[in-house]
DNA sequence: CAATCTACCTGCGTTACTTCA
DNA sequence: TCTGAAGTAACGCAGGTAGAT
């Protein structure tokens, strides 16, 4: 994370050259930065289109920088939609980099930079952050669906695992008696869920199969996520 | 000190425009 | 030339917060 410059005067370091009233320079091709590519247009919002006089002055009526207000989509013409050139889109990433909000300061420092409206910046970070955001749960959305595929994978893997092991349970069963030394069957075992020690009983519950030698096993030794198996319980009070 | 008002900011959903295949 | 999809600037609203009264 690094750490931003506050002040508006460090944070315009990164300064470039914004074309005012000039002509862009054409566009190389596509492929260069995100959804624009092609030979586009690329309008500047400072620039007045060479096309009709009455498209210019729409276009520099409603991007000039001393103007207070758009008019309202209700009463006035239709909002003209600007494409920001590639050098401000270039600052504007570059900002965003820094830092996904600006102060009123920056703000304002930026749109005299970029030669906008301190409103374009706000709104242009704004749907800035947005697209971040979508692009962030597009992601997790990708991983979420990896990993449920290699869940569904081991959960496949673990069902075969039990049908196996199920399978080998009519075999002997090597737990003993703690009286006899005849082998007790493993459905006659079940598992203190307080201190996970196995205990043999009578009735049909299904204990857990699995096949280690009794013994005194020391708790504190053992981690608690792996029951030890006992023919006896040690604690009468269990 | 608490309640209310106001201004401002941000997120979110949506609309409108532009470009491209 | 037309059309639908994609990208994105702009809009409007709701909720949160800080400062003033």
């Amino acid at each position: 994370m690094a750490v931003l410059p506050t002040s508006s005067s460090s944070f315009l370091e990164l300064t470039i050259s914004v074309p005012g009233s000039s002509v862009s320079p054409p566009l190389p091709t596509s492929a260069e930065g995100g959804g624009g590519g092609g030979v586009m247009r690329d309008l500047d919002i400072n620039q007045v289109p060479s096309g009709g006089a009455e498209e210019a002055l729409e276009w520099t009526t409603t991007t000039s920088l001393e103007e207070d207000d758009d008019q309202s989509p209700n009463g006035g013409p239709p909002r003209k939609k600007l494409r920001l050139t590639k050098e401000q889109s270039r600052l504007l990433e570059e900002s965003f980099k820094h830092q996904h909000t600006l102060n009123p300061k920056q703000k304002e420092a930026l749109a005299m930079e970029l030669k906008l409206k301190p409103r374009q910046v706000e709104v242009w970070f704004q749907n800035r952050r947005a697209r971040s955001k979508l692009k962030q749960t597009e992601m997790e959305c990708e991983y979420l669906k990896r990993w449920f595929g290699s869940l569904t994978e081991q959960n496949k893997r673990l069902q075969k695992e039990v049908k196996e092991l199920r399978a080998m349970k009519v075999g002997p069963p090597s737990v003993m008696t703690p009286h006899s030394c005849e082998p007790l069957p493993a459905s006659t075992l079940s598992m203190c869920p307080r201190c996970e020690h196995v205990t043999a009983t009578t009735g049909l519950n299904k204990g857990p199969t699995r096949t280690t030698t009794t013994s005194t096993t020391n708790h504190a030794t053992l981690s608690p996520k792996v029951p030890t198996l006992h023919t006896r319980h040690p604690s009468a009070a269990c």
